[in-house]
DNA sequence: AGGACCGATGAATCTGGAC
DNA sequence: GGTCCAGATTCATCGGTCC
């Protein structure tokens, strides 16, 4: 193992790139401890011979004549071993990301359904500067498709909701992201100047995917580490990555990589709250701190009045209850945020009601 | 079978909507006598409960009994069955497409790939009108995907690289399509003002399916024909089809539909595109993609200092939020254009930001 | 006539914490 | 584990009405 800047974390072997097979390495790590998985699979099984069964047999039939049905099968036993690795590792509220391209994420996808993952979305990463179809016989190639998906149905995978809408510029992040391919400057160079990874992934688009799906502190798994985009990103984030690479060369090009990352500082990693964060105040509680008094009435924004009881539900006409349900009662909705929805007079002015809720929250800061 | 339009071509039923379960009904046509099939099977979607918009309104969703499946084998029986029989009536150089989204498509997917079929790309319908994620759990379901594949490796399907050129401003198609939904006018209604159908496919869609991948004259097969989309498209561009559906309604519907349907001249197919407004850029693009570090200082006209967050929110003092928040706050202002507002430092040189903004709307031109 | 405003709606695996 | 209920959540477009 390169263990250049070894750490353990919850026994862990935190933010170092280990060596070896991913499905034997991953079976090593303890269950349920990873939060997320990014995982870029080899697919190119007719130019990279480099794939291997569980039992770390040499598969022969991938680049002996080439035969479609064994090679779809030995690819489809080689993704369920390692799927369901992964699966073993993540913590039942943990969440995967797979990359890949028409060749092999149909059958990642249909893997990770068979499995019980639950697929949340798929993604697809728009190239900005794809390269051209230079025969003319297809569509240029222009995109990736990534799968985010958690470990069941029923689990709570992060999701950063409002960063990424943030990110979006106000506006809610779509599946479709429209991104640059990995060029210039980022592109990690070997000895001789050709480029040191066939598929270098961008760090914008891990930068997303971690901004979006882990919170700073979480660990983060990459079982084919390559140059280690995942991980530099991860460092930069404030999050604790875990690579695997079973190539020297990768190895040593991602560790060098992430000597030379800094983290950014922690006011920059702080991420804007979501309200559903915010604590709960109960509006029983701007009745018994006297901002407003029982027998007030509240205003609907059609005019309805409700008057206040001194235990904080409201009474109007026949609807009685908590602001809430007065609120659906009227709209005769399924539902209503009273808060949003009832507001009062002071000064002859008319003023929400959530003023007086953000009022609370404020002084709760001091 | 509806035979309004009765018509036989090399003993096939054509320019017909045919009753009945498409298996059956592909399997008594004649073998290897069709171009291209085009294919919009149920979704098998799996909806939980109802669904309501912020404002209490309720989503009108895909419920129907066609589309509902006892489990993913019952699915994956289904999709072998119909993708069998239409592999049989293909043509040796024919192809087919079918669209769907991560519910099915990785299956469908696969099996295209198990039964010999050769994927020739996948493509990626963005929505550029998509329903929003209501309820900020997920990202915006903003497309679908579809594949093209030809019935076997060595086959030469047909693609009209130069006419999709043409329909892309001479500029190679790219695996990415950005088209509206179907809705307007071109939404069929059935007597009610109700949508007649609930997944009804627009017609530009079709219209780049049919230009890029069909000659004129020849034989398009849709099983799942529903409203007629296929054959609509099929008819105004001069190619012939055959529809099957087991639902009337939909079938009535189609039928009246093809009825008003007049096939194009030559020159009514050249339209004008009119000018792209100039794309968005969130500011939050600069940030994922290195142009501007998280814990990086923005400067304002008067020399105030905010901080860039990861999330592409800025922070100074009390404030936070976007470029444009922050900057009407620091101005007192109600509103503030952030990007000419805000400057940061390169090598000793103040430059605006927007300059970063014109960069990647220069790359987004390739 | 034209612009502002309002309501409707689209293939959706769409909540979470307390008790 | 089930039940209850607070309260958080939307973008682009079309078409109709009002001013």
């Amino acid at each position: 193992m390169t263990k250049s800047n070894a750490s353990e974390a919850n026994g862990l072997p935190v933010n170092q790139i280990l060596d070896g097979d991913c499905i034997e390495v991953m079976n090593s790590l303890p269950e349920g401890s990873i939060d997320l998985i990014f995982a870029d699979p080899p697919y190119n099984l007719q130019l990279k011979g480099d794939l291997h069964r569980p039992d770390n047999s040499k598969v022969d039939a991938v680049d002996d004549h080439w035969d479609q049905f064994a090679s779809f099968k030995v690819y489809d036993d080689f993704t369920r071993e390692w799927l369901k690795a992964a699966r073993r590792l993540l913590k039942p509220d943990g969440a995967i990301w797979v990359i890949g391209s028409y060749h092999n994420v149909f059958r990642m996808g249909a893997e990770l359904q068979n499995q019980g993952y639950w697929i949340l979305n798929d993604v697809i990463w728009r190239k900005s500067n794809p390269m051209p179809n230079f025969r003319g016989k297809r569509l240029t190639n222009a995109h990736e498709t990534l799968i985010w998906a958690s470990k069941s149905e029923d689990a709570k995978p992060t999701f950063n909701y409002e960063a990424l809408k943030e990110l979006n510029e106000g506006i809610q992040m779509r599946s479709d992201w429209v991104l640059p391919i990995c060029n210039g400057g980022e592109r990690l160079k070997n000895g001789d100047g050709e480029k040191a990874h066939p598929t270098q992934k961008p760090e914008a688009l891990l930068h997303r995917v971690l901004i979006g799906t882990t919170n700073p502190g979480d660990v983060v798994l990459d079982p084919f580490f390559g140059t280690g985009t995942t991980g530099a990103v991860a460092k930069m984030l404030g999050r604790e990555f875990i690579g695997i690479e079973r190539e020297e060369a990768y190895r040593k090009v991602a560790a060098e990589r992430l000597s030379r990352v800094r983290k950014f500082d922690r006011e920059a990693l702080a991420t804007t709250t979501p309200k559903r964060a915010q604590p709960r105040v109960p509006f029983g509680q701007l009745v018994e701190r006297g901002m407003l008094r029982p027998g007030e009435s509240l205003i609907s924004p059609r005019g309805q009045i409700a008057k206040v009881r001194a235990d904080g539900t409201l009474i109007s006409g026949e609807a009685r209850g908590s602001i809430h349900q007065v609120g659906a009662a009227l709209e005769s909705a399924p539902s209503c945020n009273g808060w949003t929805y009832w507001q009062f007079k002071r000064d002859g002015k008319t003023v929400s009601i959530d003023v007086l809720r953000q009022q609370i929250r404020a002084e709760m800061h001091d």
